[in-house]
DNA sequence: ATAATTACCTTGTATTACAAGATATTTCAA
DNA sequence: TTGAAATATCTTGTAATACAAGGTAATTAT
């Protein structure tokens, strides 16, 4: 089976910038893997489990993340992930990096 | 040697943004991969030769792009690519992607 | 000749995201 | 009490990307 194209440039582009989604979702508020998928969803910056698992576990051991188990109404429990101090400087400095792509793009773009 | 958390994340936000941003140059005008290094260079998206040529040669293998033979001044011929018409239409499908990517990222860094 | 300059290209590696599937806990119905 | 459904977490194997490092080749100047 073969992807097309414009698919593969969407999938392209959308690298990377996972990590910087969901360290912001979870500088608002904490949350677990499922319910972070169904946020990331709704703002079309679909992800899926294998890709969020392993990120999770990465920012966690950068010190970026951290996390607490808690009782679900249904099934087994959640692993709740919060932002540590550290993350949040990162995430600060992202927000820097994340202008600067825009502002890169926008001046190949147009034409410097 | 062990990069920076912040250099890391540099890195991977950049990821598949190369090949809209080369796309779009050549939209403007024909170029050979030295001068597409120097000119991305000046709006601080640095690229190097590992990443531009195989970036061509996969555009130009999608019918993206194609190129031209011309002599240099100093040094071996030059390999001009330009933008063909199937590559024109994927930058403007590009364009829309990003500004997509730009949307979902402001939604969720702002809290949908 | 040969060194310098300019240019093209390849190979091997680290990383990322995904597809697909495995595992575990709780509730509810038969 | 057994088994299905729902909700979760996590792993393995694969394809793709960008880069570091190095190789090849043509022209000009010394």
């Amino acid at each position: 089976m073969e992807s097309s194209i414009q698919d593969n440039i969407r999938a392209q582009m959308r690298k990377g910038l996972v990590e910087y989604c969901i360290l912001s979702m979870l500088a608002r508020k904490e949350s677990y893997a499922s319910e972070i998928i169904e946020e990331l969803k709704k703002a079309d910056m679909i992800v899926v489990e294998g890709t969020l698992y392993p990120l999770l576990i990465r920012a966690k051991n950068q010190g970026l993340l951290s996390y607490r188990w808690q009782e679900s109404p249904q099934g087994p429990p959640r692993k709740y992930y919060f932002i540590t101090e550290e993350g949040r400087k990162v995430l600060s400095c992202m927000d820097g990096i994340w202008t600067g792509i825009i502002n890169s793009v926008d001046m190949i773009r147009k034409g410097e």
